[in-house]
DNA sequence: TTTTATTTTTAGACAAATCTAAATCACTAA
DNA sequence: TTAGTGATTTAGATTTGTCTAAAAATAAAA
């Protein structure tokens, strides 16, 4: 049985999104930038979780996860996001206060726990961002959703996740009234800069810049 | 401001309960025998914390803890007790299993999720054995409770807290029926061996030993 | 193809927490 | 009052995760 200590529980949860769940190779800095330590130390991680075999690495060459590994990113990816739901529905946090804290709370051992805490929340299937909460054999069921950005003019649909969970961009969803759930329809495209306007639940209008729209993902 | 780490942490909550809340002297190996550590670790650990200035250490002579340190302790346990009641109450763990998992749960960092979880939980005053919880100023609210043991024959009294939380010990209470709140009065006490018998909420009769009577703790 | 720039790895150091083995201190029992 | 025993500390090693500085490999440009 693999076990992995605190920190490569971490750097492998971020492999697995940086590998956009196993399709795409992941160099060094690549890590490095999204784990905010150094290359160095990064390199010297790498070669420990290729040594446990969570990670396929050729040094120079940058890593592929395996399906070990998947399976254990999605293991600490569920604790996550259970953690979260748990803060938003139960502990009234806002969405984005939650990532740091749902960090902490996921590296608590016990299996016992997450089990209960899932039932205790009524076995959720998606988080406060909209990210799908895998199951406890790492099953994960994806919905279709695209960013706003591609959908055509007059088209509608629904909110269902966001790209970026980072605070700063919550705070301004919040600010324009944007959430998970939302109705949306297309109701401008500017095709010289991106920008995009639309119409949430039939009410009310929000202008939005290329950057924005493209960290929205919609269901049509 | 004092900040302590993940294992400082730990050992001065230990320190803390082997001080009896700041009364006692303690030994290098009663903090070892506490924190399953070697004595040589110890001693080492005892030097950082006396740095820190939480605790009063005089090589060889063993330690005193700080105010400061108490303060740092309160709180540690505060969110220890926290997290017990709400494994027990919503969770619906039996006061058997919490201990280790609160214990990890209890060195997540956020401030705002011990007020919010306080606050979830209806401001509880005791955790599921009986200890009670420091508020957030570290100030715990004591109530005079004594060892079945020092019981007169024939007096009555309700039990409020355990001595020993051991998983083995809790689950000889539900065994034999004991629990926190139950009412009872002493029908019998052996000199010989210390035994005692009580009856539970007037209908259950429990025998038990001078041991198992030391450590449930009642209210007259 | 050769040079240059970028990426990545190695080497060496450090902090934290633990251990074992050896040395030292303090108390106690002759 | 001193020898011996037990408690405690020191010395030195190990593991984990991080860093900086330097070396090496790859990729890009000339
Ligand atoms: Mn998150
Ligand atoms: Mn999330
Ligand atoms: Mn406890
Ligand atoms: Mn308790």
């Amino acid at each position: 049985m693999i076990t992995l200590t605190f920190a490569e529980e971490n750097y492998l949860k971020a492999i697995y999104h940086l590998s956009d769940g196993g399709k795409k190779g992941v160099s060094t800095n690549d890590v490095s930038a999204e784990m905010k330590t150094k290359p160095a130390s990064v390199s010297d991680m790498l070669r420990k979780l290729g040594e446990k075999d969570v990670i396929e690495y050729r040094k120079y060459y940058g890593l592929h996860i395996t399906e070990e590994g998947k399976k254990l990113a999605l293991q600490t990816i569920r604790k996550h996001r259970l953690w979260e739901v748990f803060l938003v529905e139960k502990l009234k946090f806002s969405w984005d206060e939650v990532d740091e804290v749902a960090d902490d709370l996921s590296h608590v051992k016990s299996q016992v726990l997450i089990q209960r805490l899932d039932e205790y929340l009524g076995f959720p299937k998606f988080d406060p961002h909209g990210d799908p909460i895998p199951d406890e054999y790492g099953d994960v069921r994806t919905r279709p959703r695209l960013p706003i950005n591609d959908l055509d003019l007059g088209s509608i649909g629904q909110i269902v996740a966001v790209k970026d969970s980072s605070p700063a961009f919550l705070r301004y969803l919040d600010k324009v009234g944007a959430y998970i759930g939302a109705r949306i329809k297309v109701m401008d495209k500017t095709e010289f800069d991106g920008s995009v306007e639309i119409l949430v639940d039939n009410k009310k209008s929000i202008f939005m810049s290329k950057d924005v729209a493209g960290n929205i993902l919609v269901m049509v």
